[in-house]
DNA sequence: CAGGTAAGTAAGTATTACATACTCGTCTGG
DNA sequence: CCAGACGAGTATGTAATACTTACTTACCTG
């Protein structure tokens, strides 16, 4: 990739620190990446697509890491929570991904027919595939749709850091992790005798 | 309200019944509501605001009715999914209501400075209040602080017709509540004996 | 019926996203 | 050793867009 594509890239990656995807400019953009205008136009075509890439590099520097992580962990349950400990490190180290995931592409149609969007649907099928392992193995319930699960976890782990993300604040993935495992393992009624 | 302002409100629901709120203009909203773009200006100032008010408008509609229907049912649990139904209801019911609240403002960050959002923290809090109240009677465990009991649950709902709202497809409210409150209860792990 | 007030509009303007056509340097094959 | 292809990058334009001002018109009220 030529300089001032990286260049451009990081520039809106700094850019996100301080404002919304919608409030800053072309013009912004290339000034602070210390290139022309065209040149956004030239590798990008759009603002979107580029913030799509944007999430893509973030995706990817995941992605990889988790798998591999995955394959060394036996049954259902502590692969889930591995995975679900992975995505809350990603979001509490990288705020602006969590933010371009959680909050800023989802509300534009061609995101979902991106390439990025099949590396995000990829990510989640391997959690359906751990949960499909688990069903098969008899650690998880098999009268819900292996589907609805994975998308009330996905929901749950946005959920939980989603304040933090949006104002701002730090959080703790480990203590993240364990109470949502727990609510998942466990739900939320108190133990009965 | 003049009747310039329902048009403008009533345009720009219509509008969002096709696109995103960012690819909607001043000039389609002003066009399909009949009126001069400058009134949208008089009323609301600027587009976002304008969004903010549309929100507001669904939000009044069902908060009184569910907050009266949670007044006649005891035990925490049962409100709990009388609760988790009413927004299964709503969001199928007013596509567009769901979309604007989980697509559209959350990008935003003066969204949370809005009369709106206090609205959404109101109904928030008052899941929260019933998760307190189970607390208290022994119905839910108190090992996990109720806040984020309160979050999982609202990522659950989310997460469950996030898929349906973003590609328009329909969706069984009481199917999915039935789910969610599985899970929710019990946790995903199979019956133990 | 004077005068305040609210609804609504005509007519800007600065900014913005996007687009075209160019320059400049480097590398490559004959 | 040089013609010319090619890739990086830019100067310059343009239509559209969000937002703003100053105005008109109709009504209501004392």
């Amino acid at each position: 990739m030529p300089p001032g594509y990286d260049k451009i890239v990081g520039a809106l990656k700094l850019l996100l620190k301080e404002k919304e995807f919608n409030a800053i400019t072309w013009a912004e953009i290339a000034r602070t990446a210390g290139v022309n205008e065209a040149l956004i136009y030239k590798y990008f075509h759009d603002k979107r697509n580029l913030l799509y890439k944007v999430l893509r590099q973030y995706l990817e520097k995941y992605a990889a890491q988790v798998e591999e992580d995955l394959k060394v962990t036996s049954g259902a349950l502590n692969k889930l929570k591995k995975a679900i400990r992975a995505h809350f490190n990603a979001y509490s180290q990288d705020r602006i991904f969590a933010k371009i995931l959680i909050l800023e592409v989802r509300n534009y149609p061609d995101y979902f027919e991106s390439e990025t969007y099949e590396l995000v649907k990829h990510w989640a099928n391997s959690i359906l595939a751990i949960i499909d392992e688990g069903v098969r193995n008899g650690e998880i319930r098999s009268d819900i749709s292996a589907r609805h699960l994975r998308q009330m976890i996905l929901g749950g782990i946005e959920h939980l850091c989603l304040p933090e993300i949006v104002f701002g604040r730090e959080f703790s993935p480990d203590t993240l992790t364990e109470e949502l495992c727990e609510f998942i393992f466990h739900g939320i009624r108190s133990a009965e005798e």
